[in-house]
DNA sequence: AAAAGTCTGTTGAATTTTCAACATAAGGAG
DNA sequence: CTCCTTATGTTGAAAATTCAACAGACTTTT
């Protein structure tokens, strides 16, 4: 665990909390570390929703698959990032979604009671574990409400270009990688991929936009 | 405010208080009441993000308006749910939404500052607030969700039998209302108003359900 | 009671998406 | 290096949505 504390130290989890203290907690904490090979499944639908997951290295996806099978994508996520937080945290009893390996990678899972429900004397860092978890939940809402945002327009376009106006935001310049390919891009709009790619060849052509794989240079 | 003791006490929010300690910690916490009129906004876009709101009486809607003028309804909330909680605890500076008072109303405003950053000495109740904090946001994460899983379907019919779904599972009944006249639930579904009208009459014509106004029967 | 405004349903044309199929390029396995 | 698989782009027809406009039922206002 000890070659992943840069990582750990990054995990909006553990803020506040002193790298001495930070193993020792875990201990108490009962984490689990696994490792998994690309599209292994990490949580499945309709498991119980006991854990808090830790990308440690590699990165995972959130999804939900419908009766159709049409796959959403609710979000991917890197290393130091958590989830399925908000399902433990919660106490729903199940899944509602799905959390697979979107590259080889490490996972660190801790029971969620050990966390909601241990007397809070037995280890001095449950109150900022709540209060870290309730930051972090704070933080996801927002990534959800800026998601409704994206997918709320009703052309591929406007979605495209919503989400592509996001990120060159969030990278802080208009020449920015995406964490998608385009499939998995069309899934997380909610629209065709061929429909996607024929949108961006369209936005190529008239000089808004360059893009290789998954750069993007937006003018 | 002793007269919303009630109200107040079903609010996820002071979950585990007891009802002698409540009224004083409010006072505690600086909140204040407001009423509202039918249409009135409680909360504009861009403005700082400092108070935690609390539905005392009425419902509230949290709308998003993008720049072509297109409504996004993000969420509707009565008596006793919480709004704005997620980005006052974030922290994100200002608000990226609106809300705005469905019905006349009255609202509790309590500065999230109180909450999250006074010395945690001063109240006992500090601790409790925050992992009521904590459940709410994980609750409402799991409502985006659900909505997610809504207006991703790609078709209106889809969307509306999706949504209808899980409100009949809500009510446990197949006849219930919904909180959302044609245009909101259009606004809610991501779809055309019109568009959603002549499905309501498809299904109701294939006997799927039955529809008067706000209340709908699924078969 | 009449007038004005709101809500809902309907329609048809224009636009857009979806669907299925194929072509090419890129990458990995043997 | 070749074969196989995956990712991406393209296309055209079918399906669905959006848009604009209107009519009827209901409410609210004056």
């Amino acid at each position: 665990m000890k070659k992943y504390l840069e990582i750990l130290k990054k995990c909006p989890l553990f803020d506040g909390i002193e790298d001495s203290n930070l193993l020792k907690m875990l201990v108490c904490l009962g984490a689990k570390t696994d490792f998994y090979d690309k599209k292994y499944t990490v949580l499945s639908e309709a498991t119980p929703a006991k854990y808090i997951g830790v990308v440690l290295s590699g990165s995972v996806q959130v999804i939900q698959i419908d009766y159709y099978g049409n796959r959403s994508i609710l979000s991917g996520l890197g290393a130091g990032e958590v989830f399925a937080e908000a399902f433990a945290c919660a106490e729903i009893g199940s899944m509602p979604v799905s959390v697979i390996a979107n590259e080889p990678c490490e996972i660190m899972m801790i029971d969620s009671s050990h966390i909601l429900h241990t007397c809070q004397n037995n280890c001095g860092f449950h109150q900022r574990l709540i209060y870290n978890l309730m930051k972090d939940l704070a933080t996801k809402t927002i990534m959800f409400h800026q998601r409704i945002e994206v997918t709320s327009k009703r052309t591929t376009r406007d979605k495209l270009l919503t989400y592509l106006m996001l990120q060159a935001k969030k990278a802080g310049s208009n020449s920015f990688d995406i964490p998608f390919d385009r499939q998995e891009l069309a899934d997380y709009l909610e629209v065709e991929r061929s429909g996607l790619s024929s949108e961006i060849g369209k936005l190529r052509r008239e000089g808004i936009l360059e893009s290789e794989k998954k750069h993007f240079i937006l003018y």
